[in-house]
DNA sequence: GTGAAAGCGCTAACAG
DNA sequence: CTGTTAGCGCTTTCAC
């Protein structure tokens, strides 16, 4: 049978409320002879306490819940690592959400953290979904609870909130500026979804890189993209009889797409094109033609969020806060100068 | 404040027993017309059940805990999905633990997973630890908490257990097979730590491929690998003076270092060598040249080990099964016929 | 220095 | 057809 608190007491002739305060440390005039005599009860008979009542008891599960939409893609493995190593050094607990982009699901699972207590949030799900009202539906009923919340990227609230997030403006900018400044003037761009906030900063940032060059900007090199491997591939189909030196993919799966879709018309890279993606995907650095591209700290970002998190349920009035990193250009092969 | 089930049987003029009973959808003769008052009084209240309290007083939790070593790994997080998918299904959670391999952090999960009456754990830790003491005593808490299991892969186990397996011997039979058909008689093998069960199974099948073909086995074309990138490379700097005409990696990670390996000395697949990979990693597909490989349906094989999981949760005195899965081979173009 | 008692929200047996 | 009662294991005042 499983042992508890109060057979430890019966065993040591005290009462479940010493043993308590002994177990959890807590401050008390217990002498040191009895806490340990306690603890090595404990310890021989083998005690492990019931989570279910403590969190009964206090309402607290110790407990976070990551929701992303899909654990296979790196960037979201990586950042529900980062967390998940943070969690295990404070012995806290992480369940896995995925929605695969449904909303019905996100609400699901919303309300099922609620009736596991949950301490926190980690909010990952960056695409608004096409059926914008049960996405909003969802918001509210995640505020109306009142559990501490991070959100990574998409920081586009009206209330205070916790977030990590990059300037993704700056990331596009850099990015374009490393082409320009390898002599790339005709730069074809394939994008993530219009409807993403965090894409359009992308963009923008590219746009501010030509306005610094004092170059014009040409829209039908633009391809609209949905950070997918296919329509990268697809962005060629539409880029191929127009002309251009160099592709910035606004994220590596699609720059993936961009190296076949290439190769297909026997350019090579970075002979013919100069290719770069952004997010750093662990995969870029080990392709024949590694890839230039714009790291994000995803796994720190893991971590932070979960710190701020496991801070918020420790100390429910804290101010809401934003952390933000730092892009990184990598470069490598997949870029070239040109003259 | 949050709604309890006794407030609504106040408000409701019931008692908290009639609500729990309707609330449930469980067999009672409740009459349909206060059935139907309570369902909407909780619906009106927004009442949300308190899983802590139904956990404490039932001692389950309706949450399985996943044990991985790295959810980054492709191979991890697709069993992950679909483990995690049939969970969403049942309206079970999941709590994901990565180990990184260590075995303490290993027993630190299963203690806390013990602390929150989870009822299964999938246990997909495939690599015995350097410390073998420790490995095996965890195995014993493991098995000393009598909470279902379901392993994956390894099955080297005295007792009975559940478990979700491919046939590994045959796999790496079928594979040996396509390059013998193919006409290659000089292949090298990156195989997977001659300490695991399934690296060996692996091997032993391709031996029996050999054999089946009369053809005697030459141990000097075998580089023990540990199933990274890394290993494929040094694969090729340990074979790169002997003859060969093929390469079989027996997992994806590796097949993509021997493409690079090869490549440092100008050798092209598959003109030059053919590559045959293991796992078929999604990324695969994508490769500039696709990778030929043996699939394994590791979203499939999560999906019935959380089914397992959650049957054996539901019935207790269920026999231990073992469900075998087909491997199969995925030709692309990184395997060519010689003469 | 330590113990008694109450109660977190829910379920299960039994009693009407 | 529905209510009463007891209790899951733990924490937390407050009392001694």
């Amino acid at each position: 049978m499983k042992v508890t608190i109060t057979d430890i007491a019966q065993a040591a002739g005290l009462s479940p409320a010493t043993v308590s305060l002994v177990l959890n440390n807590r401050p008390s005039r217990i002498s040191e002879s009895t806490k340990k005599r306690i603890k090595v009860l404990a310890q021989e008979m083998g005690y492990r306490p019931n989570f279910a009542a403590v969190n009964l008891r206090t309402s607290r599960s110790y407990t976070i819940g990551l929701i992303v939409p899909d654990i296979r893609n790196d960037h979201y493995a990586t950042y529900a690592k980062g967390l998940e190593d943070f969690c295990q050094e404070m012995n806290w607990s992480m369940i896995l959400c995925t929605t695969n982009q449904s909303p019905l699901r996100e609400k699901q699972y919303i309300e099922a953290l609620y009736a596991k207590n949950i301490d926190g949030i980690a909010l990952a799900t960056t695409a608004p979904y096409a059926d914008n009202s049960i996405y909003t539906s969802n918001r509210e009923l995640l505020l109306s609870m009142k559990i501490p919340i991070v959100q990574s990227d998409l920081t586009n609230y009206k209330e205070p909130i916790n977030a990590v997030v990059c300037d993704h403006e700056k990331g596009g900018y850099i990015a374009t500026l490393h082409l320009l400044s390898l002599g790339h003037r005709k730069i074809a761009f394939i994008t993530g979804p219009s409807s993403l906030e965090a894409a359009q900063s992308r963009l923008n940032g590219c746009k501010r890189a030509f306005k610094s060059y004092n170059l014009k900007w040409n829209d039908s090199l633009v391809y609209e993209g949905d950070y997918t491997y296919e329509s990268g591939l697809n962005g060629i189909d539409y880029l191929c009889d127009k002309e251009f030196t160099a592709v910035f993919a606004l994220n590596d799966s699609m720059a993936y797409g961009v190296y076949n879709g290439l190769s297909k018309y026997n350019l090579s890279v970075p002979e013919d094109i100069s290719v770069i993606g952004y997010d750093d995907h662990f995969l870029s650095a080990i392709l024949t033609v590694p890839l230039t591209t714009i790291r994000q700290p995803v796994y720190e970002m893991g971590k932070e969020a979960a710190r701020i998190l496991i801070h918020a349920a420790e100390h429910p009035d804290t101010k809401p806060v934003i952390t933000s990193f730092e892009l990184k250009l990598i470069v490598r092969k997949s870029t070239r100068k040109i003259n």
